[in-house]
DNA sequence: TCAGTGTGTCATGCT
DNA sequence: ATAGCATGACACACT
């Protein structure tokens, strides 16, 4: 398996690429800075210099061509090491009468190749210039420890190699995953590769190798403190770490740029990619078209990326909707596919990556940039199958989440799985099809059993119809622990919910086994979890509508997904709302029986004070009637003789004074003032 | 078996 | 126009 291996430093944007070319049998380890053929309109020629010579310690800043052009890849040398003297070469090259003036030590070396015409010619023209160019092109900083394991060295030309070294590291890990020729390759290619000098940094290789490391190890660190963090709270720094990816991008030539190159002539390379096909504005390209060499990139790049790296920069086009982030999609395979090979370490154990590599060595050769595609996503499927097949999945179990009755009268399911149609249907969910049949959960459950169920070979077949909306499926499956912190803090009714649902990859196995066992899931959250929904039931109902809009264009989610995702929030944002209404009538309920209570107590009290009042009256009354009595008892006419009290009264004047009436008087007094009352409220009427 | 209660959901109106 | 909220009504499960 051969390398291409970018990074992005971090003074310039550089992009250096490490390619091993297969050509035609032999194997050139092509190691230098891209932008020296490919130059960022962007960049000056200064600033490429200054930011290599400052970014990369391997090389050091020579003399510059007073003619011009930007750069060349003699002008950047190993440390410690004068460019080497063109003269040689030149006169090899030009002594094979090739009209090509070489600007690079590759030109010159492909130059050598193709005019060879064979193996042994370019063989031999190769040792004279490594011979002739110790510490030439090949010679970069990281090619020894990163080159490709199929990779080594003539053990007679450098027998310290560190490429030998790095295939003693890596050969065993991963055997089937080089590409050894046909005829006895790998020798050859340790031949070639130490013939370009590969050996002579090895120190300073693995130092920077190791300081690649930490710092991916530290953005690792970074990017799984965002992942505690529920998305739209990350939201703000994951785009801001991508937009740092993209502004890197930005300040040299991009690797979708790159790829679109190799991919932009197809119909010239129907076996692969042409390196003369690329429009290289170095004179590779013209070195390279007149022999009609074709190098089959895809077998002969790979890419050295941390795996979780490479799947948190896929956001910005592999699961969204961006139909720009689309079209750039085919440049993704090898960092996938290549990731996946060169960080055997990060495979899950017990999983032999070869093992999802049957094609034979011929085949590989042949692989095109599509079929990487698709064999990127096939791996990357099987893997996620494989994850959960390793860790004691049982479909079963799956299965018999959707077995219960469900008579919730909400979406009105039909539950008819052995409908033949359903079968047909598997396919329709693999691809994000959304059918004419509303039986989510019937699909659910077959594209569940299919694609969580446990390793399915059919279901990576199944799911091969439409990767690009299976990335988005079991992609999103894989990345629940990087992107969600899938947990329920919502309600106590939502208690029933369960966090670990989406995080099973980092989770343990009796999570894993209480999630599966769990029948309490509500409907909405066996929906999501059959269709994949890659958020949680309580994200998507709590997460805020601009959100929750981002986060859809975002991902690229079937429509049979974002319908569901809609009406699970509406029935969330519902469920919330009676909730709410009920414990709000609840409460009125209980303030009105409050106030019934109130009222009750004043009213008692208000008896009980009617009572006191009326018993203060007829204290009052007894108490005057006897006066009256008392009065009328002392009472004399003018004769003498006592005061009939029934028929005489008492009358009290304004001025205090007391009067002994005649009752008559004073009834048709009263009769009066009650007309004249009556007069009063007439008039006010 | 029936009534009461709690809950989810839908329809509808309003903001 | 859309989303969210409030609420009545209904169905269902449970006690």
């Amino acid at each position: 398996m051969k390398y291409l291996k970018p990074w992005w430093s971090d003074g310039g944007g550089l992009l250096h690429l490490t390619i091993l070319l297969s050509l035609a049998g032999l194997h050139l380890d092509v190691e230098l800075d891209l932008y020296l053929l490919l130059p960022p309109p962007t960049l000056l020629r200064d600033e490429l210099l200054f930011a290599d010579s400052q970014t990369n310690p391997a090389y050091a800043l020579s003399s510059f061509p007073a003619s011009g052009g930007w750069g060349r890849a003699d002008h950047l040398h190993p440390k410690g090491r004068e460019p080497e003297p063109e003269g040689q070469l030149l006169r090899e090259v030009r002594a094979l009468g090739v009209p090509f003036i070489p600007r690079t030590r590759v030109d010159a070396w492909l130059v050598h190749s193709v005019a060879a015409g064979d193996a042994d010619g370019a063989h031999g023209l190769l040792g004279a210039a490594a011979a002739s160019s110790a510490g030439g092109v090949g010679a970069s900083a990281d090619g020894g420890s990163q080159a490709a394991p199929g990779g080594g060295g003539d053990p007679r030309a450098s027998p310290s190699s560190p490429l030998a070294a790095g295939e003693e590291e890596k050969a065993p890990a991963e055997p089937t995953a080089q590409v050894p020729d046909a005829s006895g390759g790998a020798s050859e290619e340790n031949e070639v590769l130490r013939a370009m000098g590969h050996s002579s940094l090895h120190e300073e290789n693995e130092q920077r190798v190791s300081a690649q490391k930490e710092k991916s190890l530290q953005e690792n660190e970074d990017e799984n403190k965002i992942a505690d963090k529920p998305e739209w709270e990350a939201e703000k720094t994951t785009e801001s770490r991508n937009e740092r990816h993209l502004n890197a991008t930005d300040t040299s030539f991009s690797l979708e740029a790159f790829s679109q190159l190799l991919s932009s002539q197809p119909e010239n390379s129907p076996e692969g990619i042409s390196l003369g096909d690329i429009p290289l504005p170095g004179s590779i390209n013209d070195g390279i078209n007149s022999a009609h060499y074709n190098i089959n990139f895809s077998q002969a790049i790979s890419h050295d990326v941390n795996l979780h790296e490479a799947m948190l920069l896929c956001p910005d086009s592999t699961f969204r909707r961006d139909p720009i982030a689309r079209t750039s999609q085919p440049q993704e395979p090898f960092l996938q596919f290549n990731s996946l090979n060169t960080n055997p370490e990060q495979t899950l154990p017990g999983t032999n990556l070869t093992g999802f590599l049957p094609l034979p060595d011929h085949q590989m050769r042949n692989l095109t940039s599509q079929d990487l595609y698709d064999l990127d996503m096939n791996i990357f499927d099987e893997i996620n199958l494989m994850s959960l097949a390793t860790e004691g999945f049982d479909p079963m179990e799956v299965s018999h989440l959707f077995e219960e009755p469900d008579s919730d009268s909400g979406l009105s399911f039909n539950s008819n799985h052995d409908s033949p149609s359903i079968t047909k249907s598997n396919s329709s969910v693999c691809e994000g099809a959304i059918g004419s049949s509303s039986d989510v959960e019937s699909l659910s459950h077959h594209a569940l059993e299919g694609a969580v169920g446990g390793y399915c070979p059919e279901s990576s077949k199944l799911c091969q119809v439409d990767h690009r909306s299976g990335s988005g499926f079991h992609g999103d499956l894989a990345f629940q622990h990087i992107f969600h912190n899938h947990t329920y803090h919502l309600q106590p009714s939502t208690s029933e919910s369960t966090p670990e649902y989406f995080s099973w990859p980092g989770k343990s196995q009796k999570v894993k086994s209480r999630y599966l066992n769990d029948t309490s899931l509500s409907r909405d959250e066996r929906r999501a979890k059959a269709l994949h929904i890659p958020f949680s039931v309580d994200e998507i109902v709590r997460m805020p509508v601009d959100s929750f809009n981002s986060m859809l264009s975002r991902y690229y989610l079937t429509d049979l997904q974002v319908s569901l995702i809609r009406d699970i929030r509406r029935r969330g944002k519902n469920k919330v709302a009676a909730q709410n209404c009920r414990k709000r009538k609840l409460d009125i309920i209980l303030n009105l029986e409050d106030d019934v209570c109130n009222l009750q107590a004043e009213k008692e009290t208000l008896k009980r004070e009617r009572a006191q009042c009326n018993k203060a009256i007829n204290i009052m009354k007894q108490k005057l009637h006897d006066l009256y009595h008392d009065i009328f008892s002392r009472l004399r006419d003018e004769e003498g003789r006592p005061v009939n009290p029934n028929q005489y009264t008492l009358q009290c004047s304004h001025d205090g004074s007391v009067w002994v009436v005649p009752k008559e008087l004073v009834t048709s007094g009263h009769k009066k003032e009650n007309q004249k009352a009556k007069r009063k409220g007439e008039r006010r009427n």
